[in-house]
DNA sequence: GAGCACTGC
């Protein structure tokens, strides 16, 4: 359960106090306080509900609401979730990774336990047949919408460039449609801000008393939450247009995909759709992670077009044209369990020790490519998570209980061991939070200013993950004080989480803590010498697949694996040359990312004799005894044969080459389109 | 020299 219609169904008065400010969070909150007004009873007593930092259940309660996260978390623990007798997997169509694992567990929890448990699942657009088969032909319930009818209308050609394509839109919509807001589908915050500026230029332009008055409005994941009650409730602070706020005033809202599902905002009338947007998707074979635009699917642009249609009827105006809906675009979207890395989630099967459940055959609704299970398996055997034979390790099983990625949960460990783990917990809490941290592009600041423009530590030029460990060490020393944030240029929200989510892991870690963590915290807060360098081997440890050579005489780097890549640190890390002008012979990175090129995203220098018991265990890696014979090494003949035969050798389905070739075309029209502009 | 769609255990 995400954020939901429900939120904004609710007058005001009936809203909880949002510590945090994080409207999101809240959400199941609300619906349940609603429920437990119904039914007359208090709220964490006959219905309750359990979020991440939050369970609010007792003996008592007999409906709980919870997210797919925790649901997971409690499976953990108890398998068969013998406390339950009705589970009802809500938004199973958003088809998160964590709805995906379910809809297999729930799968065989069924067959388990056929006479004392029933399930339902609900899904705005997911093909109810598809589901039906998958849990040998279940009944489907069809509860008609209540959605407007909305008319849809197709642009006869794609356009040269989809920005100035939506600003005309936006523009003919004003002059020529009845009063109704509009709302517009963009790509990322970029291309929003630019619309914004590009549509207020030109409704100032407009003759006065030719139309009505307007007001544009950002809607995108890294404003202050507090926008979106403003929004909702219609206080316009963002008043530069016009001063004169409604009725007789048409709002405009340049929007990312989170106006899809996440939001609804109240009286949008007419929807402009790109027909774009943009997603993270994980490439196995190279271990490396890319944010790039694609085309939507025909149910993402269907969602958007119902988003015209729920106060009245309405328009929805599509910037590519019907041929193109029904021959390129794909019916749905790319689950993302066919996106991510799957170490976590094969980790956590793995954990639940399913006697009669065989991971690498795991029953998916949409399963993952073999590559993928592979590259899981890969880097858990590098971690320690499983053994050479693929079995969990009693190191795998401590892992899969903290809600972290495994190469994080291993560090941690190793940090236990060497006696530095509160700085580890922090730098781990720190990477969890990572995005929402730095306030991003900050156009308005000197850009010449190197790296921290502000007073922030620089981690001795160590790393990044030493930086982020002082910049939380000075924040603890000014008490958690939330004006040093904003002085220093850092999201309050997120160093916020930041805290609960090192609170939460510090809770679990006591069981296995070798040190009591009051101790260390007792210990001043100022880390030294000896405990940075224990902290960086430790990372080293965890981060046994991310590990990474500097060429000779060069300042790029060569990744260690099973594939070896060219990369280069990232340009906003804080890893400092030697006085030759040189980085680090060896370090680890958080995350391969591929912008314009492929970067190491946080950084840390390791030192090589960290490094080589690890390449030693590379060397010893062989992946037909870790699958149990499911998968066997390429054989060594030319490229072009050499992928046909593993493709032969796998069992598993693969992703459709068809639909590769489709997001690869898509992905080429777009950058071709942006580049004419 | 570069750039961050969206969730959330």
């Amino acid at each position: 359960m995400t954020s939901d219609e429900v939120v904004w169904q609710f007058k005001e008065e009936t809203l909880p106090c949002r510590e945090h400010f994080s409207l999101e969070k809240h959400s199941p909150k609300i619906i349940v306080l609603r429920v437990a007004q119904e039914l007359g009873v208090q709220l964490g007593e006959e219905v309750g509900y359990a979020i991440r930092f939050e369970d609010r259940t007792s003996a008592s309660t007999r409906i709980k609401y919870l997210t797919d996260g925790v649901l997971l978390r409690e499976s953990l623990s108890n398998p068969e979730l013998s406390q339950y007798s009705v589970i009802i997997l809500d938004e199973a169509h958003e088809r998160s990774l964590n709805t995906d694992i379910l809809l297999g567990l729930m799968k065989r929890l069924i067959r388990l336990r056929a006479s004392n448990l029933k399930v339902l699942i609900t899904s705005a657009t997911l093909d109810g047949d598809k589901v039906s088969r998958f849990f040998s032909s279940c009944p489907i319930l069809n509860v008609p919408g209540k959605l407007f009818p909305v008319e849809i209308l197709h642009s006869s050609e794609p356009p040269k460039s989809y920005l100035d394509a939506c600003l005309k839109m936006a523009i003919d919509i004003h002059v020529k449609e009845p009063e109704g807001d509009i709302l517009i589908f963009m790509t990322g915050q970029d291309d929003i801000e630019k619309l914004v500026r590009k549509l207020e230029e030109r409704i100032q332009g407009l003759e006065e008393g030719s139309c009505m008055d307007a007001i544009v409005l950002p809607l995108h994941g890294s404003l202050p939450p507090e926008f979106y009650w403003l929004l909702k409730f219609g206080l316009l602070f963002f008043v530069r247009v016009f001063s004169r706020p409604p009725p007789n005033c048409r709002r405009f809202i340049v929007a990312t995909n989170i106006a899809e599902t996440s939001l609804t905002v109240d009286g949008v009338v007419y929807v402009i759709d790109s027909g774009y947007v943009k997603q993270r998707h994980y490439n196995p074979s190279t271990g490396m992670y890319s944010l790039d635009v694609v085309q939507i699917s025909k149910v993402q642009a269907n969602q958007r077009a119902g988003r015209a249609g729920r106060t009245r009827p309405g328009k929805c105006f599509r910037l590519y044209p019907s041929i193109v809906y029904q021959d390129d675009f794909l019916d749905v979207t790319i689950p993302e369990i066919q996106r991510s890395s799957l170490a976590g989630s094969v980790l956590y099967l793995k954990s639940l020790d399913l006697p009669d459940i065989d991971i690498l055959k795991f029953d998916f609704l949409d399963p993952p490519s073999s590559e993928s299970l592979e590259d899981a398996l890969k880097q858990l055997f590098l971690i320690d998570a499983i053994d050479e034979h693929g079995s969990i390790t009693s190191l795998g099983r401590t892992m899969a209980e903290l809600p972290l990625e495994p190469s994080l949960s291993r560090t941690l460990l190793e940090a236990n061991d060497c006696g530095c783990l509160s700085q580890a917990l922090t730098v781990v809490a720190m990477l969890s939070a990572e995005t929402s941290l730095l306030p991003g592009p900050s156009k308005s600041f000197d850009k010449k200013r190197k790296h921290t423009p502000s007073n922030l530590p620089d981690g001795y030029g160590l790393g990044d993950h030493i930086q982020l460990l002082q910049i939380y060490e000075q924040w603890h020393q000014t008490e958690y004080n939330l004006d040093w944030c904003k002085d220093n240029n850092l999201q309050v929200r997120g160093m916020l989480f930041v805290k609960d989510v090192r609170k939460q892991l510090s809770q679990i870690m006591l069981r296995s803590a070798k040190e009591s963590l009051e101790v260390q915290t007792m210990k001043r807060w100022r880390t030294n010498e000896q405990e940075y360098k224990n902290l960086r081997k430790s990372l080293c440890v965890g981060y046994a697949n991310q590990l990474a050579e500097r060429m000779l005489r060069h300042n790029g780097y060569q990744t260690l694996g099973f594939k070896s890549q060219l990369v280069q640190v990232h340009p906003s890390s804080v890893l400092k040359t030697d006085d030759d002008g040189m980085l680090p012979n060896y370090v680890v990175y958080h995350e391969l990312i591929a912008t314009s090129r492929p970067y190491m995203r946080n950084v840390c220098a390791v030192e090589m004799s960290w490094v080589l018991p690890i390449i030693r265990k590379l060397e010893n890696l062989n992946i037909k005894k870790l699958s149990g014979g499911r998968f066997s090494e390429p054989e060594k003949v030319s490229e072009v044969e050499n992928s046909s035969s593993t493709t032969t050798s796998i069992s598993l389905a693969q992703l459709p080459d068809d639909r590769d070739n489709k997001i690869q075309a898509a992905r080429e029209r777009f950058l071709a389109r942006k580049s004419i502009k």
